[in-house]
DNA sequence: TTATAAACGGAACAACGTTCCGTTTGTGAT
DNA sequence: ATCACAAACGGAACGTTGTTCCGTTTATAA
């Protein structure tokens, strides 16, 4: 859990810089106000927010948020990086309570929960900008083992087919939580739905419509 | 084909203007360079690419840009409805050319590769601008009529189940489309198989697995 | 040909991301 | 406690955007 597959350090660890001094207390601090102003902004004015609000709200100046994040884009995908680490985290805790099938089916709905709120984040994440392409492979390397865990679990007891690719089923229901409109919810869960039944579609131990 | 259900006039018709005076030749001129050099602008370099930069390539200044298209939201609309026309009318002519199953399943490629060129489009569009607001109102008009019909005819001949609102799925697919990556288009291929898959779930004469 | 409403072009404005640099401050050594 | 200084700070300033404004040009009807 310490240790980040595709990830590069970025964050003052507390000790020295390289050089033989400790990083200011100060700094340290500011950084954490940044994050925390950043991620409220993000909630309440979207990923588009002007940086001088978020530095505003941490109560620095924009040429302290830029030392520590040189580009706006780089605030984004620090403030990303934790949620995801939270949902992946879950996959394991449901996997310990539920059997196979439900383990998999809550999970998924917990995924498509979390994709839910990053609405603004998908939008900047599609727009070109390479900024972010690393984005997708922290991603993943987060989350394709977390659902790898649940499938295999699942299909080694008969209830979805096993040629499922993890991968494909995350960025699946990613992109069909991209929804607009007061009705979206209600429509990811359909269509969710509807995932599931091709899942279901061919495992050796499906179940028929009727008994979903 | 002459009207637009949820859509407002907003092009010079050739006609007057209200008062007894016609739309002046080069202003007519002058939209259609704009609407032509944006599209071509929009896809080399993106939707949010600079008014400026379409301007300079239509020959034209930005205050005659504006004139016509207020916001730069109106000319990424009005260069969008064309292109949904197009491929909403291909619904019929498939329709008339192949079996019900094929036609369905051929259309929804097609929509599939539409939906592909709209990538950036379609961050614009979750990135809670209202400009965009009328645009899944077009949208639907325009893809649910002709997606209807080839569900319809398919379930009647027993091809797919019957209970698939045709919105719903156009939602699904173009919200499966948005993939990032060199492998997105099999990514999404991928995925459009694995929701017709379900759309076979149950289905009268669902064939099996083996005979897709 | 002429009068005029309409359309034109591009300078000017505001808001943004980002850079720069003079000033302040935490830290380790004395 | 004091000091020296590298590090961190804040916010003015810069370049690029979308958008507005207005003096100038021009197509059209008489």
């Amino acid at each position: 859990m310490s240790e980040n597959p595709t990830e590069q350090q970025d964050e003052p660890t507390g000790r020295d810089t390289g050089s033989g001094r400790r990083v200011r207390a100060d700094a340290r601090r500011n950084e954490d106000a940044v994050l925390e102003a950043a991620k409220e902004v993000f909630v309440t004015s979207g990923v588009d927010a002007p940086v001088r609000e978020i530095a505003a709200r941490a109560g620095v100046g924009v040429g302290t948020l830029y030392r520590r994040f040189p580009k706006r884009s780089d605030l984004v995908v620090a403030v990303f990086r934790r949620e995801v680490d939270a949902c992946a985290a879950e996959a394991a805790s449901l996997a310990l309570i539920h059997p196979p099938g439900e383990a998999l089916s809550r999970w998924l709905q917990r995924y498509c929960a979390f994709i839910a709120t990053k609405k603004g984040l998908a939008a900047s994440l599609h727009s070109g900008d390479p900024a972010f392409d690393t984005l997708p492979d922290y991603f993943r390397a987060r989350f394709e083992p977390a659902l790898a865990l649940l499938l295999e679990t699942a299909a080694a007891a008969g209830k979805v087919r096993g040629d499922i690719a993890p991968y494909d089923l995350l960025r699946a229901i990613a992109n069909l939580s991209v929804t607009t409109g007061e009705e979206g919810a209600a429509h990811t869960g359909r269509m969710l739905d509807l995932v599931i039944d091709g899942l279901r579609f061919g495992a050796p131990d499906a179940a028929t419509k009727a008994d979903r």
